[in-house]
DNA sequence: TTGAAAGCGCTAACAC
DNA sequence: GTGTTAGCGCTTTCAA
């Protein structure tokens, strides 16, 4: 048979459709014996209210959309198990898509927001340019997290990336080191906020920084152990490298012990994000610690407002403390 | 203003709705002039078609959900990126979702397809039953994806895993190894036939599995360290370990390593899914490899199959090769 | 406490 | 080639 319908479930029970739907949504004005017919037919049936006629006559969802360019990242994943459970706890699904890095994917998904097939849109790393951005986000309910550009109009949830990455060359030099390189991911917002505190933290020294390197395309492993091979190129090698991510640091530690360097005494190395890989590196890594999952909870809060409350479309940036995580990796 | 209609942008055209709607969905009996009147007004409004409105109309969405666990391993994001490419190839779009391990979780997302929220499902590693699985999947589009239980009636897309734990099992004792150990994971599906294809190989060469440990809960890194250290703690310690996946192989080598142990020379360890962390690991990890984002593509593809050709649910398992990679591991 | 009925925004069948 | 209209399945008034 095909589906059955709230007419079904109605004839079934020996009610009408409005009372069926008032069981449906627990409406108090219902007697306990019409209510014990209708969830007998609903069962009897198996029926299931169709979600494109509940979404369209309610005019929302109870969906929110999670975006990122790709899903291979820990904190990524940890951010978006966050956002997964908070929007359980109110009675949200929250769905993820990756765009890939694809402009035209990244618009489709962005549409869903536009079209009504969810209520909400949680960006992670935009394809997009941050204007477009912020015209989405001023009539829809949109919030930005962790690659968040560096406006005065940027809104959403993360750590203070800059401050973070100060804080971790300022580690570095404390533990000795003069001449500091670094590995940076000029391709992402977070990963030029770093390189920011990285520099600012050289300056205030009276440091320059040694070399800035930075890959095209994937910052990954290998982009680690490809820049650090360049890096040891140098006639005079840094006695110190802060790496944007874990992965990265993971791969210019391998290419620096391979050559036989000893990491931390011969060349220190820093980390960002405290991963999984962190730990698994030999030496382990020193990095700064992402309150990730954490992360994930505060964004969905703020997404909630802007869903419920009218108007509540409010600008406001949220830092969330990061920790540096000493490791083995410096002195 | 209100979110416009096609009734607001056929006021605006000066054309009735029908023709609105024969322009929106590319319909040929349009005049060109009309076809540019609307267009126009679609611009000007920026409308766009309510999602809920036009799958209640269809009686379908264009989207399908992928479901796992956690979305912390890179062979499941491989997977669904496949799915994702593949899906959005043919036109729809493909949304992700976390079950966290849990039922009440996993069982609201299955609800998403039997309530028309999306047209099909992809499910990597489900929580409930496979008899669960099964009576979704005969009334409704689903499809499997590596972890699929070994039943006969069974579907779904994977390698062969065990026959794949048979090979490097092979290679183990084809390179000399007489006393094997492995850490399984019976908690998966493909971990138990993982576990049986290592059994087969040393039962065909007259051995007797040295210790089979399983880990509670978890199966990472620290797994592999815990599971590593019990495997030392053996009178006669064996002289390979096949881990069931790569990252429970690193954290084993790494416990290995840090005990003095030479790995392959004093005790050689293979790992499973030839991930990232194959080649970050200190000696690199001879594993196998699964053609993750291939399985991805076929996944959609047969579950385009189910949702477009009445009565496909053809309960067909699909096997796509595996690849043995030989690293530094093993001798 | 219940039933009848309007209508959410869209598509497609039908008439012209 | 175009306009009119009947619903898709549901929720929610409004009366009774």
């Amino acid at each position: 048979m095909a589906r059955p319908t709230v007419q079904d479930v109605a004839k079934t029970a020996g009610v009408s459709v409005g009372t069926v739907s008032r069981v449906l949504n627990g409406s108090s004005a219902v007697s306990e014996a019409a209510k014990e017919k209708v969830n007998a037919a609903i069962r009897q049936l198996s029926y299931r209210p169709l979600a494109s006629a509940r979404d369209l006559r309610r005019d929302r969802t109870m969906r929110v959309l999670a975006l990122a360019k790709n899903l291979d990242s820990l904190v990524i994943s940890e951010v978006f198990r966050g956002v997964g459970d908070a929007a359980a706890d109110s009675g949200y699904v929250s769905l993820i898509a990756a765009t890939d890095g694809d402009l035209d994917r990244e618009q489709q998904l962005v549409d869903m927001l536009r079209n009504g097939s969810v209520d909400g849109l949680v960006i992670f790393s935009p394809t997009m340019p941050d204007d477009d951005v912020n015209t989405v986000a001023e009539q829809l309910s949109v919030i930005q997290v962790c690659e968040i550009v560096d406006a005065e109009a940027a809104f959403g949830v993360s750590i203070d990336d800059r401050q973070a990455a100060y804080d971790i060359t300022k580690h570095l030099m404390d533990t000795g080191a003069k001449k500091l390189a670094m590995l940076a991911h000029r391709g992402a917002r977070s990963g030029r906020l770093r390189e920011e505190g990285f520099r600012q933290a050289l300056t205030e020294q009276g440091l320059e920084p040694d070399q800035i390197l930075f890959g095209e395309g994937n910052f990954g492993f290998h982009a680690g152990r490809t820049l650090a091979r360049k890096l040891l190129k140098a006639k005079d090698r840094p006695d110190a490298v802060f790496c944007g991510t874990d992965v990265v640091a993971a791969g210019c530690v391998r290419e620096l012990t391979d050559a036989g360097l000893r990491v931390p005494q011969d060349i220190a190395v820093a980390g960002f994000d405290d991963s999984a890989q962190a730990e698994m590196c030999v030496p382990e890594l020193t990095t700064v610690r992402q309150p990730a999952y954490e992360m994930g909870r505060v964004a969905f809060a703020e997404l909630l407002d802007r869903m419920t409350v009218p108007g509540a479309h409010r600008q406001g940036r949220t830092f969330l403390a990061h920790e540096l995580v000493i490791r083995d990796s410096t002195k």
